[in-house]
DNA sequence: CGGCATCCTCTTTGATACTG
DNA sequence: CAGTATCAAAGAGGATGCCG
């Protein structure tokens, strides 16, 4: 890119990130760190390979993000952020607050990890001297786990043999019901489909507060 | 902008307000609200004309910006931001934040009101029961005033007969003193000129805390 | 297969000149 | 003052090839 040349922190931080996918490659960093190639690749429908490579290799010179040889049982290249990477966030989730709005009810291209900035990030553990609860997210390419952590919640790809509740549905339904859009009322009649404990998710999204569904 | 057509808000934003320049020209309107085409040019170093007012159509267009006839006594077009425009500080406040270790001492161009946001998101009124207190601020092209206001600070850009205090001096030293890099005895070291009351400056950047320059 | 590099086309940006 | 018009250069997108 070349450079604004502003004696300006915001002017500066794009000479460094402002090029196009270059926040969302972070971003899928900080979804998932110790990413493959191809994992960036399948977390970024729509780039060009040559511009993945690019990019990787700016933000590798720039102290961004690291290539790291992974031992013998896996064997392939990990890209993981710095902690100047991990910085970033703040930028992501300000970006990704601003646009929430812009999330209508059309998908395009949808990968369940994307949820877990926005969640983390406005989850709260209502009950943090509780029992630690594990809510599982079917919606989308893969499952995704909600965990309690410490006051906040841990998101990640995984499944576990029990969790506390299990939500299945479209994105934006899940999407809404779980940053307070919708309750759960509303949320099974947009075609949600809940199972388990609503106590576990009232006390992670208490502004989805209702009843249990009528089964 | 070609749409990334990913279900994630930061996606989203990006696809509004990734291109080039745009995030710039919000920083703008964001330091001074109510520019003149002509302002904008100048507080945007190095950007094509084209550009500018392609920009400003797409921002227009999204309901970031509005564009306003001014009465006669002006008689020109003035832009503002919209709701969802100033929306976008907290995006440039964290993308400032991560960019301010990359302002070295080498400054390029520079506008005195760029230091408006960051300057209001650190300063803090340490005494906000006190009476108000006013700071001039010599750097750049144009002076600039930092004013108490409701336990922060405002920025602008002007003069007054009778400031508290004076700071003259290139943007790093003026920066890194408001900011608590620099404390007054090192900021003068590298040139700083400083006239008034020390305890104004104490009062809303208490890190540069030190004693009086000895003139 | 994972991790790119090359080639080609198309779009966006930049620089400059000009206009109501 | 607030833009449009024009043209060259850079960057992005897409397909394919290469190599351990």
């Amino acid at each position: 890119m070349r450079t604004y040349d502003h004696y300006c922190g915001a002017a500066r931080a794009l000479d460094v990130v402002g090029d196009r996918w270059t926040l969302l490659i972070v971003r899928e960093l900080l979804a998932r760190d110790g990413c493959r190639y191809t994992d960036l690749q399948y977390g970024l429908p729509g780039i060009a390979t040559n511009l993945l490579a690019n990019r990787l290799r700016e933000l590798e010179e720039h102290g961004i993000v690291t290539r790291e040889a992974a031992p013998p049982p896996v064997a392939t290249t990990l890209f993981r952020l710095t902690e100047r990477g991990r910085a970033l966030r703040p930028v992501l989730t300000a970006l990704g607050e601003w646009g929430a709005p812009l999330l209508q009810d059309e998908c395009g291209e949808f990968r369940s990890h994307w949820l877990a900035l926005p969640l983390e990030r406005r989850l709260r553990d209502h009950r943090p001297d509780g029992p630690p609860v594990t809510i599982e997210v079917r919606t989308g390419d893969q499952p995704l786990l909600i965990q309690t952590d410490d006051g906040g919640v841990r998101v990640r790809p995984g499944t576990v043999a029990t969790p506390d509740a299990t939500l299945t549905g479209a994105p934006p339904v899940v999407l809404g019901l779980l940053v307070g859009e919708l309750d759960l009322t509303a949320a099974c009649a947009h075609g949600l489909e809940f199972r388990g404990d609503p106590d576990a998710l009232r006390r992670l999204a208490p502004a989805a507060d209702a009843e249990a569904p009528s089964r």
